[in-house]
DNA sequence: AACTCAATATTGATAGCATCGATGAACATT
DNA sequence: AATGTTCATCGATGCTATCAATATTGAGTT
């Protein structure tokens, strides 16, 4: 028994292909079919079906091939944590954000944290937070940011900051300084289902879903802040937007913008890992760098002890 | 890189000299001073000091070692499940159970389980709660069997069964049945600190824990049931016992026992293992005996939906 | 400083095995 | 029947894990 059987085995469940799999590996297909039926004997259980075509799993094959990727992840890690302790930081890392998130935060960090690391392939998706956790669970992503609690076992938290919303009134200039009880809740305009911004002001205004769609006499899914804020303008409707996506308005844009008097709506922003993630040191400078680079623009409010707070 | 280095690193790291190691592994001391630094070597990491005597972990090495114990668990939970997958089960398994439970239901199920199991080298401890938590996560330990719910990530529960407490009174005969509230609770005795069941019946009473012990001038503090029941008698307090330690009383005991009217007070037993525990079908065989022993036994009382009931 | 002992590293030989290219076997397609 | 595809098998080869023997190192000891 040995790691690069696994690795066989691995590939050729993935691929179903003798041939392919053996290139995958860098072997002759003959290597790749020894070794794969050399392990199936050590074992004694034959993992797949070759009178199938193409070649398929068999039911035993399937389960023991759960338990091979978990050794070939593990293996990985190995890997990983003699690379970060050597300081070199190489491979691939996939960071997901929400897509509240993403178009704002992304150019204020993103350079400078990749510069950081020149060995490290960068991949940035922009995905919603069930998405995120999904993957990450299923090792496909390795580092989310979206908006936290999360509270899954599974999943390892860091938060990061806390960023107010802003209430966006089109049409009227509403006043700088608004108390958010008595906000026009009519006419506000939401991001489509699924994003977790949505929710949170839903959750925010104590209202119901339907009584706020209600207030419009037809229903526009806006799936990014700008789509929602080009309906919102053409449509002199409100509505409410993170700090962070206002807070370089030109001068015309930002009349349109209220403040909240304390306490001020907000959410929690943070990082989020697997709980068998190993590069510790990627996630600590990425923390650095997002917190550097978002600190002298978030405005200084102690949000301390508070919870989400109502409208 | 290969798993044999794996093993050779694990085993210098616990018996710290490179003879006995080698001994451990069934080859020669060159061939683990080879082994060893090569694996250093492709993960260009010294993981000993060979400086030191005898030999230590570098920094370094400590933290490799964690994942290379990660590793080696994965692999034998590879060939585990290929035995499972074979019904073969052979090897080492570590049963704890806390030592109210331990003296009255392994002899009713421990010898049918081990007969199904021939090739499986069954060990049994008494442990607490925390000491068996504790081991089940260090994966010192296979299996536990305490009173759930336990409510932590790393840990399955498998609900067993309800077993109710009944009470104990030395000295007089109590009535056959007993309401909860109309329990006398001077002269209560406990078994010492770090036993759930102890914490449990403190609940119960709703009492904090002076009130009950100042009730006797002067404090036993128990480690057994049997020895918590010597000392019943022989002062004429009165205790709350487990119904399985008391179902085969023999007559004359048997009236000093008062079963409890409807709510009756209980505890939930369960067997607990690690959230990675591969070894399902054992575990499924262990359920399946515990509760074929049990159910004859325990009275037929219905606690579903019911809470731990406050005296 | 010379010696001794214990512990680890190194050396050179060997056997086992992963790997290869070539070929064979099974099966589907034409 | 001929051909193509796909996987298994065979014999050769080179690598490497392993061994026994020996060298080196280091910490006492005399």
């Amino acid at each position: 028994m040995n790691i690069h059987q696994f690795q066989y085995v691995l590939a050729l469940a993935e691929l179903r292909h003798f041939e392919k799999a053996a290139e995958k590996c860098f072997v002759t297909q003959s290597t790749l079919s020894t070794m794969i039926s050399k392990l199936e004997e050590e074992l004694g259980i034959p993992i797949f079906d070759r009178k199938k075509k193409p070649v398929a799993l068999t039911a035993e094959g399937a389960v023991l091939l759960e338990q091979l990727k978990i050794v070939q992840r593990e293996i990985e890690s190995l890997k990983e944590i003699s690379q970060e302790i050597k300081g070199e930081v190489k491979g691939r890392l996939i960071i997901s954000v929400i897509p509240t998130i993403a178009p704002f935060l992304l150019p204020l960090f993103l350079h400078r944290f990749a510069l950081q690391f020149p060995q490290l392939q960068i991949i940035v998706r922009e995905q919603t937070t069930g998405e995120i956790i999904r993957q990450l669970k299923s090792r496909d992503i390795d580092i989310g940011i979206v908006s936290t609690p999360i509270n899954d076992a599974e999943i390892e938290e860091q938060k990061l900051y806390h960023e107010p919303f802003v209430y966006y009134q089109a049409g009227k200039e509403p006043p700088k300084r608004i108390e958010a009880h008595e906000l026009d809740l009519s006419n506000l305009a939401l991001l489509e289902e699924g994003h977790c911004m949505r929710t949170q002001i839903i959750e925010l205004c104590n209202y119901h879903e339907n009584q706020l769609v209600n207030q419009l006499n037809f229903n526009f899914q806006a799936g990014s802040i700008d789509s929602l804020l080009r309906f919102v303008r053409g449509n002199g409707a409100s509505t409410l937007l993170p700090y962070l996506s206002v807070y370089d308005f030109p001068e015309e844009e930002a009349k349109h913008i209220s403040r909240f008097s304390d306490p001020v709506p907000f959410r929690e922003i943070g990082l989020v890992v697997h709980r068998h993630f190993v590069r510790k040191r990627i996630l600590h400078v990425l923390e650095e760098e997002i917190l550097k680079a978002v600190k002298p623009i978030l405005p200084n409010i102690d949000f301390s002890g508070k919870r989400l707070s109502p409208l």
